[in-house]
DNA sequence: ACTATATTGTTGCAAAAACTACAAAAGGTG
DNA sequence: CACCTTTTGTAGTTTTTGCAACAATATAGT
């Protein structure tokens, strides 16, 4: 099994990766572009870890409007345990973006100590806690950007988080226009236009999905 | 110390419990009613879980507007590792509701295992691990209920995600009405309005914070 | 290179929500 | 009980947003 070293492997040799798949009783799956993740919705305590590509969860409600609500990426972990409930109105979808590979165990095997008692196991088990605490970190700020009334604040959210670990005053969003309102969970032509507006007052400059914020103090 | 036993320490004695509390340099503190979380926004990689009492997370704009971004129940998570952001504009307070009981470790410290190997350890690992996922799911579930476009829809998503795991269909707020909007990150006037309309279709009753879902299948 | 498809950009209009303000009811406290 | 504070309930007005529709680019596939 080749693959670029997951996070949630680190310290693991691929040796002892090994034998902790198989004492986890964990199975690797493959989806194409498009293709819907399947094992997401229906079995229970499944616990999954994106190895490679990105899936998005999306809300589809009864008249066809698209919602974003999860973008997992690489080393992002995928749980029915803290999934989204489904609603009658509403169907929920876990898809993959581009190709994608995803590792997925039984929760309930993940805490059972195998009997050599490998020590890369508790390895294993603080890797997962680093990335869990990672996806309520970005569910934190997600929960921040969407908490604000207007478009306007939540692109202003939306940019200073962005821009926290960064040096220079440039967003590059990582997502088209169009994907990035399904994400702030507003109109397309609505943020379209507010950003327009940022733009006329000065604050931000626009070119596509490069954002550059010139005024810092105003976010 | 005597407290009601928090599913942190679920299978581990007293006596274990004190030992692991030393191990893990385990500090406990109280708050009253109101008292701010001051270890919360000061040091790094601190985790804190709520033994008793609420804590809530608010959000206060440069104009005086509350929202409030969590409400930590007992045996919830705090922590600086995934809290939201400060912003420049904006202020984000931790503060006790009611009087609290936090204890607070340092989060480099949880997964050194200690010299006598406690096997108690483990079993707290895990403990933490099943509460960090609760809040995962928890904040899922926020960002399903805001990712709807109008009050109404965020109040419905409430409502079903409030009654999936009851039998009648009564849904009585945790909170004021007051709270209930700030949690919904909407205006209260706004909100009530709405309320009244669902009241007026027929597809719930309400009495101040009692709301009975009388057409179910609307939500 | 051509064609189909997705993305970006823009507008008028209708709908929804925020804001403001006020009154009534409920709750807590000395 | 009387007072103060919070909560609940309501309405008018303004602002913001969503919706629909369309044009102009850009991108991808054959």
């Amino acid at each position: 099994m080749k693959t670029n070293k997951s996070l949630l492997f680190k310290g693991i040799s691929d040796t002892e990766l090994k034998q902790l798949y198989n004492c986890l009783r964990a199975h690797q799956s493959e989806f194409v572009a498009g293709e819907e993740i399947y094992s997401f919705g229906g079995l229970r305590s499944v616990l999954g870890v994106v190895l490679q590509g990105r899936v998005a969860v999306k809300k589809i409600d009864r008249n066809g409007n698209v919602t974003i609500l999860d973008h997992i990426q690489k080393n992002g972990v995928l749980s029915n345990a803290f999934a989204f409930s489904q609603t009658d109105g509403n169907y929920i979808s876990a898809s993959a973006v581009e190709n994608t590979k995803i590792v997925f165990f039984d929760y309930n095997n993940v805490f059972k100590r195998c009997q050599k008692a490998c020590e890369f196991h508790s390895i294993f088990v603080e890797n997962l806690f680093d990335i869990v605490i990672e996806k309520s970190k970005t569910l934190s700020q997600r929960v921040e950007i969407l908490s604000n009334k207007t478009i306007r604040e939540k692109i202003l959210s939306y940019l200073n988080i962005a821009l926290k670990n960064s040096i220079n005053n440039v967003v590059t969003l990582p997502m088209s226009l169009t994907s990035f309102a399904e994400f702030l969970c507003v109109d397309r032509s609505a943020m379209m236009r507010e950003m327009k507006k940022l733009s006329q007052s000065g604050i931000i400059k626009t070119d596509k999905r490069v954002i550059t914020v010139l005024k810092r103090e105003y976010i």
